[in-house]
RNA sequence: UUGAUGACAAUC
C-alpha cells in the first residue's frame, strides 16, 4: 500500500489526477490492495491543489464507504479547499464539525485557514485566528507567521509585517527563507528595491540563505522597476553562489522585453532556450502570446498557441482570457467568441476576470443595459463581481455621463464589501 | 507514504 501511496503522490505532483486515480483502481484490482488514508488523503490534496473540490468530495464519499475513517489530515485538505474557494465560514463549521469527531485541529490546520484569509486580504480575521489558535493550546510555527507576513505584504503592510518577526520570536519560532523571501517581495512589489538587497545581504549573515525564490523575487522587482541592467548584474552575482537562473527567471526577462515591445528578441530567445534544460511552461507560452496580443498581432499570438499546444502544454484560463482580451481589442469579435466556445470544449471555464474582459468589451460599445444585465448573471452563476467589474461598469457609464447611475454602482459596491480604489 | 507559508502570465 505503501508503494502505491508513493506512486499515487507522484502522480498528483504531477498533476496527472487521471493516472493517480487509474493507480487507486489498480491496487485493488490486480493487487488486492486495500486504500488506507493516506493513499485517499493524498488523493484529495491532489484534487484540491487542482480546484477540483467536487472530486475531493466524492474521494471522501468512498473514502467512507469503504470503511477509513477521515483524520485530521483528511480535515485539513478539505478546509484548505473550502478556504481556496473563500467560503470561510463553512471552513469554520468544518472545523467545528472535526472536534464533534473527537478530531482536533491542529497547528496545520489553523494555518491553512490563516493562510486563506490571508491570500483574500481578511488580515484582522487572520490575526484573530492566531489568538484562538494560541488559547486552544496550539503553537503557531515559523509557517504560520509566514502566512500571516505574506497576508501583510501583499497589502503592502510592510511595517507590520516586520513587526510579526518579534512576535514570531516571542513564539519560540524563528524565521526561515522563505520569511525573508516574503519580505523582499513585498518590498519589491511596492518598489524599495534597495531595502530588498539590503535584506539579501543580510540573509547570508542570518544562516538563511536565499533560495532560487529569492533570486527570482529579486530579478521580477528589479525588471518591473525598468531596471533590468541590475536585473542581470545580480544574476550574474548569484551564478557565483550557485544559483542559476531557472524557467521562472526566463519568464520574467521574456515579460519584460514584451512590455518594451522587443518581440524579435522575445522570439530569438525562445530559440535558444530549445537544446536546453529550461524547458517553456504554460506560463512562458502565455506571457508570450500576452506580449503579442497586447501589440495587435493576433496572428502571431494565435501561432504560438499551437506551438504551445504541439509542445505539450495546454492553455488555461489566462491563456484564453489573453487571447479573448486580444481579439476584442482588435475588434474581432467573432473570433473572441469562438474562443470562448473552445474554450468550453476544452473543459475550461471563464474566470471573474473572463467575465470583466467580457464586461469592458460590451462596455465599450456603449451596450450598458448588456453589460449590467451580465453581471446579474455572473452573480447567479456563483461568482462575486470584483472591484475591476464595478471599476468597469462604473467607468462605461461615466463615459456616457450616467453619473447618478454611476454613483449607485459605488455604493452597491461598498454595499457588498469592496473598498473602491 | 498523506495536509499549511515565499517567485513569473490575463481584465478596469
Amino acid at each position: 500500500v505503501m508503494t502505491f501511496n508513493t506512486l499515487i503522490k507522484a502522480q498528483c505532483k504531477a498533476g496527472e489526477m487521471a493516472s493517480a486515480l487509474c493507480l487507486l483502481k489498480h491496487m485493488s484490482s490486480e493487487f488486492a490492495l486495500v486504500p488506507d488514508e493516506v493513499t485517499y488523503n493524498t488523493l484529495m490534496a491532489g484534487f484540491i491543489q487542482k480546484d477540483k473540490m467536487e472530486e475531493a468530495l466524492e474521494l471522501l464519499k468512498e473514502m467512507k464507504s469503504n470503511g477509513r475513517t477521515p483524520d485530521t489530515v483528511t480535515f485539513s485538505i478539505l478546509i484548505n479547499g473550502i478556504c481556496k474557494q473563500g467560503r470561510f465560514e463553512e471552513a469554520v463549521k468544518f472545523m467545528e464539525e472535526m472536534l464533534g469527531s473527537g478530531l482536533y485541529p491542529d497547528t496545520v490546520t489553523f494555518t491553512t485557514v490563516i493562510n486563506g484569509f490571508c491570500k483574500r486580504g481578511r488580515i484582522e480575521e487572520a490575526t484573530e485566528l492566531l489568538e484562538e489558535m494560541r488559547e486552544s493550546g496550539l503553537y503557531p510555527n515559523t509557517v504560520t507567521f509566514n502566512a500571516l507576513i505574506n497576508g501583510f505584504c501583499k497589502q503592502g503592510r510592510i511595517e507590520e509585517a516586520v513587526k510579526l518577526l518579534e512576535k514570531m520570536r516571542g513564539c519560540g519560532s524563528y524565521p526561515d527563507t522563505v520569511t525573508f523571501t516574503t519580505l523582499i517581495s513585498g518590498l519589491s512589489k511596492q518598489g524599495r528595491m534597495e531595502e530588498a538587497v539590503d535584506l539579501l545581504d543580510a540573509m547570508w549573515g542570518s544562516g538563511h540563505y536565499p533560495d532560487i525564490v529569492t533570486l527570482t523575487t529579486l530579478v521580477n522587482g528589479f525588471c518591473k522597476q525598468g531596471r533590468m541592467d541590475a536585473a542581470v548584474k545580480l544574476l550574474e552575482e548569484m551564478s557565483e553562489n550557485g544559483l542559476y537562473p531557472n524557467i521562472v527567471i526566463f519568464n520574467i526577462i521574456i515579460n519584460e522585453l514584451c512590455k518594451q515591445g522587443r518581440m524579435k528578441e522575445v522570439v530569438k530567445l525562445m530559440e535558444e532556450l530549445r537544446g536546453t534544460e529550461l524547458y517553456p511552461n504554460t506560463l512562458t507560452f502565455t506571457t508570450l502570446i500576452n506580449g503579442f496580443c497586447k501589440q495587435g498581432r493576433m496572428e502571431e499570438a494565435v501561432k504560438f498557441l499551437e506551438e504551445m499546444r504541439r509542445s505539450g502544454h495546454y492553455p488555461n484560463i489566462v491563456t484564453f482570457t489573453t487571447l479573448i482580451h486580444g481579439f476584442c481589442k482588435e475588434e474581432r469579435i467573432d473570433e473572441a467568441v469562438k474562443l470562448l466556445e473552445e474554450m468550453g470544449e476544452n473543459g475550461l471555464y471563464p474566470n471573474i476576470v473572463t467575465f470583466n474582459t467580457l464586461i469592458n468589451e460590451i462596455c465599450k460599445q456603449g451596450r450598458m443595459e448588456e453589460a449590467v444585465q451580465l453581471v446579474k448573471e455572473i452573480r447567479g452563476s456563483g461568482f462575486n463581481p470584483d472591484v475591476v467589474t464595478f471599476n468597469t461598469l462604473i467607468n462605461g457609464l461615466c463615459k456616457q455621463r450616467r453619473m447618478e447611475e454611476a454613483l449607485k454602482l459605488l455604493e452597491e459596491m461598498r454595499g457588498s464589501g469592496l473598498y473602491p480604489n
